[in-house]
DNA sequence: GCAATCGTCAACCATTTGGTTGAATATAAT
DNA sequence: ATTATATTCAACCAAATGGTTGACGATTGC
């Protein structure tokens, strides 16, 4: 239970893996996309895929060959509560996040991507 | 700048220095006084605090031969500004959180500990 | 079938991390 | 002055981290 936010705060830490998210919250993209814009080995981008996986902060799907990456909308919860028992303040509204994910604006314009066939 | 993030959640992802930063919620406690609850060193906490200090989340004070820890107010405002645009939510009211922590009650019933003769 | 693409796995390497112990420093108390 | 207390420093250690390369398994396209 404490594993969880060690692993959430540790895959933050990483300001290739924060990049990462921040490019997942734009849209879901495929491991090899994400990759393209850093300067290390595709197999180091896996790895870091594999962290924030293993923290929650984000799912892989296979669709043919590709794995898609998109965010895990309840990954930053166990953070948020902490940081809320620490602060005994106003924390983030996580709901409307998911709703934000799930229905908003950042998943719509998937197209500028190339498009796997359904 | 990025730098400062690392630091930030690097220090948030051990559970010790986490325990660490909630005992200091509550109080202002000497060295001692916060290792005393772990089953580690003395000198393994005088790290943790080192690396809590480095990242802004506490500051060190000595008064005669005890230094004396207290949370920094403003040390998780860098990682709640990019958790706020990362979700793109309210993340917590900082400013509130210093007007508790140096006039609200953490501080106030420091006499649970021992006196230091001023 | 065969070749190209997508992604992971395994082995390795250098650096960092989290801990230990023992010595050193600074202040306080007797 | 001597002794005790509070804390850090330095050297060391095992394990984890972040990266590399090369081989491998799946899937797709010709």
């Amino acid at each position: 239970m404490d594993k969880k936010l060690d692993a959430i705060f540790a895959a933050l830490a990483d300001p290739t893996r924060r990049a990462i998210l921040a490019m997942l919250l734009e849209d879901d993209m495929a491991v090899t996309d994400v990759a393209a814009p850093f300067a290390m080995s595709l197999a180091a981008i896996s790895k870091h895929l594999g962290i924030l996986s293993d923290a929650g902060l984000i799912a892989r799907d296979r669709r043919g060959r590709v794995i898609w990456c998109k965010l895990e909308p309840d990954g930053l919860r166990a953070a948020s509560v902490w940081m809320q028992g620490f602060g005994q303040m106003d924390v983030m509204d996580l709901d409307a996040f998911e709703a934000f994910l799930e229905t908003g604006d950042a998943l719509a314009d998937q197209e500028g991507l190339e498009n796997q066939s359904p």
